[in-house]
DNA sequence: CGTAATATGTAGTTAACCGACATATTAAAT
DNA sequence: ATTTAATATGTCGGTTAACTACATATTACG
């Protein structure tokens, strides 16, 4: 596929990164970036909403509701990756693991 | 230092990683990228321009004339990396390794 | 002699991200 | 009981890096 797209930018790379173990809803996403960056990448509301948005628009993403317990009739809205999100989120592992590695022989951060 | 104006995006990381080993003008500097990403960045000079005044600013790069051999008087413009440029790409190739690390490990992609 | 490569710029637009604002529900603490 | 923190979802306006297109001059090559 070698999508265009890419690169992606740090907080939407989170995004994908913490839907790829299963479906979440907007505000754990935002705690599962939090903790992936160890701490680092506090996103705003606006930036992960912006993104949702977009990545539903270009079909990485699709919503799945997933229902409250302790509650009938409400749910809170949850997203998971598509198979083109996969491959996406991968394309962009790849890029970043080259990037580094070019980096990392042509510095002198440890040659790995 | 834990430099804010991290992360950088794509092309600025290139140009910082392209000036490591020493000064360069800006059209080296632009072949220099393209190279080092494989030939899939093609960088236009409106980005790199823009972001040598950029990091000119922000203390990262500074000029150093590089007299043209064969040619009195005429000179390109060159640029190399401050002592703060290179602690900056050190942190950004440092941040970028750790999202790569977590990143395989959370996908399947071949666990490094 | 023309064309590609070298070399350096400017101007206008786009889009992701960011901070601030806004609101409602639920759990915990005092 | 009441208030406070955590959970949960959103909008709006501004900033800025990057992108496209335009612009120009010199040098090397066929």
């Amino acid at each position: 596929m070698t999508d265009s797209n890419l690169p992606l930018r740090e907080p939407t790379f989170l995004i994908l990164l913490s839907l790829a173990p299963g479906p979440k809803h907007g505000y754990a996403i935002l705690k599962e970036v939090e903790s992936l960056s160890e701490g680092r990448v506090k996103m705003s509301t606006g930036t992960l909403y912006g993104a949702i948005e977009r990545l539903l628009d270009q079909g990485w993403i699709q919503r799945v509701d997933d229902p409250l317990p302790n509650d009938t009739n409400r749910v809170r809205k949850a997203y998971e990756l598509t198979e083109l999100g996969h491959k996406a989120l991968s394309a962009e592992i790849a890029r970043l693991g080259k990037l580094v590695s070019v980096a990392k022989s042509r510095t002198a951060e440890g040659a790995s």
